[in-house]
DNA sequence: TATGAATGAGAATTCATTCAT
DNA sequence: AATGAATGAATTCTCATTCAT
């Protein structure tokens, strides 16, 4: 088979994504590799065949999960951040939703970070959206003087560092520190650096 | 097959450098699960059968070249700060020459990071390591005077982030951008924030 | 699921001639075994499902086809050599309108000789067929002292395999040589022998 | 694994002869597609996995087969035609030596039948070879004087079609007619024609 | 009559690891 | 120490066929 066509039916669509959410536990738990396909049927109810009417194999649930991700997360992001007074605002809501977010889906971390050797592209694709979008929420941060200049792309894969590397230090390292203080530290640290007033 | 003794012949110490090497190459390049046995033995040019000589196993070579790769980067960075100034001095040099050896070393960051799949203690102890020289480090420099006080965790986390993410734009994207412009831009970044002045 | 009886209304004969067009077709490319259900009723533009309201299974088509092939092969060659004034102008029309029908129907010969493997009694009953009739024509020839008397079931079985082969020449090895040429040759051969006048 | 390289050790040429011996016999039997690697190496009484060590795939070992076939007749029918006189009494040892081997080794047929399935590219190679030495031989008959002049490719296909053909009638048909009979048959066919005197 | 979703048995392959030499 | 052959478990994927609408 080559095409993957949409499900004509209702049935169809249901057991898609039924499988879908499967993948997405089973390999969010299990890693890409150590996650089976027999597992993943098993786990979604349905014939360890009925995976490849809706998918080709493996690497295109992995795929398919990967683009959701990025799609519910700026969904969550975008909303976060759309009341803020300003960029510093935007960024301390974005820091909390993002972190909020991915304590409460610990896969996603896992996922989309194993995407980089299953499926670098969607690996790419993932982070450059944010990074674009970061890039120009900085630009217009910048444009309407709410911060200071300065070299926004460079500034946009910082900053999302951070947040990347402090989410992980929640899921993976299951620290349990308040987000409110952790929002709090890092949003200092973000807007006024380490210098010495 | 339980104990793996060192090797007592300078030849024998001699083939298991060269496994230990081509597994580097070998990994680093196809990664962890594509990597095979017998493409790592073949680029070592020794029989298969003399891996198991040196090493339990695949996972035994890769923690094996994670441990080594942690302890080369240490050495890079505390020689690299060593001479600093201040803490700020510290970061900009710090920072400098972990992007020079993550550009130098592409394998290192995809390594360590399917460390997190393949061998999530190893990864663990690595960043471990790190993050706590780095709050260490931002502990002295607090008590000295020479930075802001704050949450020091939260902040070795964040700013080994930004720089792990600054070396992913490198390594993964192939950014070309000059890395003294990054370290400059990053390090504006860390030291004053963004707020405006 | 048991009997397939033949269509009740003209829709129903439509669709079924559909599938064996369609089956002709990708079988007669493909092969039998890399041909699909799937790909048979994608091109005959109907529901994997409809093929089972018509056959019972592949082999059931595939006999179908080969029956249908011989049918017709039997009805072209009975044709050509109708109005042969004797056993070698039979012989030689019998030749000239199998090679022109194999040369117009590239896939006959293809499925006729898979039979061998996927259904070796309708492969038997097809030549037999063949090998009687021939054998059958040579008989009444040397009655009628048309021909030199011999062996005629040896006969018949060697004058078929060397059309056979020719009819393969010229679609397996796509060998374009006028079909009058190669009939020359050939009944020169059939007629006369290799021996020096 | 890609290339496969020779055996090393006697050992593994053995092991590979055994598994080539095992398919000749599996696959001459049940035909290519029904014929399993499970089968074949435990007809060969090795595992499963051993097979790759020597041959990419079943492909490959039929293929080896269908070559190796094609030497061991060649040399059955050179070292048959060898002492012949001319290029008649040729014909009838060298359709007399292909009946005997086909004889005896049924799935030769078979085998070779199926390439055009499975290898098509082997098919070719095959029957090309015999072509062109059957070519070759009847030219230089033609030269000598010993034969009528023709069109030796024709001539040459033709022949090989009915050499096949009544190897076909012994060996599908399971006809029990004497070899003899039947080259006597063929060969006052091949040399006189049907024409009466 | 037609549809298209679902099934599940079956096959080919891969590869880490063990073993005899 | 080194070799290279052998193992066999594990997994992915295909596809003829059945079934509910």
């Amino acid at each position: 088979m080559v095409a993957k066509p949409k499900p004509k039916t209702a049935r169809g669509a249901a057991t898609r994504r039924a499988i879908l959410t499967a993948a997405e536990q089973v390999i969010g738990t299990a890693g890409y590799n150590d996650a089976s396909i027999a597992q993943i049927t098993r786990f979604a109810g349905v014939a360890q065949g009925t995976f490849y009417i809706y998918f080709k194999g493996k690497e295109e649930v992995f795929r398919a999960i990967v683009l959701e991700m990025g799609r519910r997360l700026r969904g969550v992001l975008s909303e976060a951040i759309e009341a803020s007074a300003d960029r510093l605002d935007a960024e301390r809501e974005g820091l909390r939703a993002f972190l909020t977010f991915v304590s409460a889906h610990p896969e996603l971390y896992r996922i989309v970070q194993e995407a980089l050797f299953v499926d670098p592209d969607a690996y790419r694709t993932y982070f450059q959206t944010f990074a674009d979008a970061y890039r120009e929420g900085l630009e217009a941060a910048e444009a309407a003087g709410e911060i200071r200049p300065g070299d926004t792309d460079v500034r946009a894969w910082a900053l999302m560092g951070m947040a990347k590397t402090l989410g992980e230090r929640a899921v993976v390292w299951g620290n349990q520190q308040p987000i409110d203080e952790v929002v709090a530290a890092a949003h200092d640290l973000i807007s006024n650096g380490l210098r010495r007033g």
